[in-house]
RNA sequence: CGGGAAGUGGCGCAGUCUGGUAGCGCACCUGCCUUGGGAGCAGGGGGCCGCUGGUUCAAAUCCAGUCUUCCCGACCA
């Protein structure tokens, strides 16, 4: 491609409304331009790099049996009613009327249209196990959409959907899913990690998340040091190993605590470390009450709580509620006597007594308390966070944090789906059974952007060689001068008879210019060619992850070029394709 | 939906407090000049100052309403 006769429109100051890197970056590399909130075009560097992306995980799906098709984005709410989703889904499902005022929505995943599609067509054990995938748009009405692509309305998203006769077939599909991804987002030349993932609102047992490591990423993952596991902090469970603590010889005892409203400062008033005090936290879970204890010092996962009480919907109890509750304002909250539907406890609180808690009355808290004698805990369950301080639940080894960006997401569905729709089949007895699902997707566009906030520097996008709009940035510098322009031009067609996907950025500007522009759009590779340079008969190229710059001679450039292309995809953990 | 901020040529912003000719930088067009890190000089084009209403001799500026966008929170792949 001749940049004088493409569309890459790059800005040289900053978008106001961008925030972060990835979303900065497109929007100054001409890739994306927003049309409203959360919805963008994609300019044609940006929807080249989605179509490799796009390759690329076509390639790797195919390789692992699943079979692509495309569904319509447009669905009816009648099916939605027949899974309950139509309900459950909440706002950001956009639901519309047609003419004859009947409901429709714009489908933000595709479980029920999939599941309507197999229970039709398949009805016997010999037509299975199938694996369907799309890439297509999705839409999610999101309450903020934010970060560019990262989180738009629109998105490209593949997803796949498996149906099995049985859980060994499922857990098969699951198993190949599991590694399809795995082998695509090395191809895409990304550092990340699969880790063990909640399974939120769409249900089932098992998950994995994969997630793009950046500094930037929302998500915490705990990952260890010596063992291969790895999970989002949100479902990474503590391992609590000890006796039950004998009971504290101590009653109870009031203390006052004018204006303590927080554990450091109750713990500082009182001089005792933070993790002699309890945490008593407040909800309102499907409307009951709860309270959920753990030590001063740790992390309630409300994620755990959620899934324990096995509930929808969990919000902080607000000001009226705690009042109601206590008996007393906010912070002042705890175990004993309090009025609430259930206490819930975490694991390790077993272990130790003589805990200092809120005395559910304005300015006082309790010492000397005693879980089990004072207070009544419904259940003991591991409720927080892990910690660096805490074992490895696999191996004992030690944890440590990363941050990522969750890019694909696997699913084993069970009959969640296929019961609800009637999706079964006849098995070889002629007994009907409920097909097992499984569910797999990957953000498209949003690989994208995690692409670019994993790979960047204050020049602008460092791209993988996979996903870079073009592998290779020519820059002739002075295109009017001829040997200049002779030199760049063979160079390009010579490139692009290899099949690789070359830039000439045969634009009449300034060197600067063009050097600034070649480095904020990014390709891993660039080859600059000047009079000077030619003049020494070599061109210079230089690697844009590393800056590093080589003269290699003219004579057999392109066997030269080869070699410093193989060292930068090896960086990025590619062979030379 | 709660809290905060902002809407002025394509982009980034000043001007608004204190009403009186709409400005600056970048980009764009023409010419000269320049060609290894977003050059220089000269000339030029482009604005319903988000929208609606009000106050006023006069509104980008004051008042009321409304829409949109961005940030923080709850929510989510």
């Amino acid at each position: 491609m001749r940049w004088s006769r493409y569309f890459m429109p790059t800005l040289k100051e900053e978008p106001a409304e961008a925030e972060v890197v990835s979303h900065k970056l497109m929007l100054r590399a001409g890739m994306i331009r927003k049309l409203t909130a959360g919805i963008y075009t994609y300019l044609p560097a940006g929807w080249r790099s989605l179509q490799k992306i796009s390759e690329i995980i076509r390639n790797e799906m195919n390789r692992y049996y699943a079979i692509e098709l495309l569904m319509p984005a447009v669905q009816p709410g009648d099916l939605w009613k027949e899974t309950g989703r139509w309900e459950a889904y909440g706002k950001e499902l956009l639901r519309f009327r047609d003419r004859h005022d009947r409901d429709y929505c714009i489908g933000p995943t595709h479980e029920e249209v999939i599941t309507d599609l197999i229970r039709r067509e398949v009805s016997s054990y010999r037509q299975l196990p199938l694996n369907l995938y799309q890439i297509q748009t999705k839409f999610r009405d999101e309450i903020r959409p934010r970060f560019g692509l990262m989180r738009g309305r629109e998105f490209i998203m593949k997803d796949a959907y498996s149906f099995d006769r049985d859980e060994a077939g499922a857990a098969q599909s699951y198993e190949w899913m599991h590694q399809a991804y795995v082998s695509i987002f090395r191809k895409l030349g990304l550092q990340f990690r699969a880790v063990e993932a909640d399974t939120g609102a769409i249900g089932g047992s098992i998950s994995h998340e994969f997630m793009v490591l950046a500094d930037t990423g929302e998500d915490i993952i705990a990952t260890c040091t010596h063992c291969d596991f790895a999970a989002n902090l949100e479902k990474a469970e503590v391992t609590c190993a000890g006796e039950d603590c004998p009971e504290c010889s101590l009653p109870p005892e009031k203390v006052l605590t004018p204006g303590m409203h927080t554990v450091p400062q109750v713990a500082e008033f009182l001089k005792v470390p933070e993790r002699k005090v309890l945490k008593t936290l407040l909800y309102v879970a499907d409307g009951m009450a709860v309270a959920a204890l753990v030590r001063g010092d740790r992390e309630l996962n409300e994620v755990k709580l959620k899934n324990l009480l096995g509930v929808q919907d969990l919000e902080m109890a607000g000001q009226e509620q705690v009042e109601k509750w206590t008996g007393a304002g906010m912070g002042f909250a705890g175990p004993v006597g309090l009025k609430v539907d259930k206490i819930v406890a975490d694991l390790e609180l077993r272990l130790e007594t003589d805990w200092i808690t809120g005395a559910n009355a304005d300015d006082a808290h309790l010492r000397h308390v005693d879980l089990r004698r004072d207070a009544q805990i419904n259940e003991y369950n591991d409720l927080r966070s892990i910690t660096r301080e805490d074992p490895c639940p696999r191996c004992q080894g030690s944890i440590r944090m990363t941050k990522g960006i969750e890019v694909g997401h696997i699913f084993r569905l069970g009959t969640k789906y296929s019961q609800a729709m009637n999706a079964v089949y006849l098995d070889e007895h002629g007994t009907e059974k409920p097909m097992i699902m499984g569910c797999y997707g990957i953000g498209v566009s949003r690989v994208l952007a995690a692409c670019i906030e994993q790979n960047h520097d204050e020049n602008g996008i460092i791209f993988t060689p996979a996903v870079a709009p073009f592998e290779v940035s020519i820059i002739a510098l002075n295109p009017k001068d001829e040997m200049v322009r002779k030199h760049s031009e063979s160079l390009y067609h010579e490139l692009c008879s290899l099949n690789m996907d070359v830039l000439l950025d045969d634009r009449d500007e300034r060197p600067g210019f063009k050097f600034k522009d070649c480095d904020l759009v990014g390709s891993p590779l660039q080859i600059i060619v000047g009079a000077k340079g030619i003049k020494n008969g070599v061109l210079e190229v230089k690697e844009r992850h590393s800056g590093q710059r080589h003269e290699l001679p003219l004579q057999d450039f392109g066997q030269h070029f080869q070699e410093v292309r193989r060292k930068v995809r090896e960086h990025f953990g590619l062979e030379t394709g």
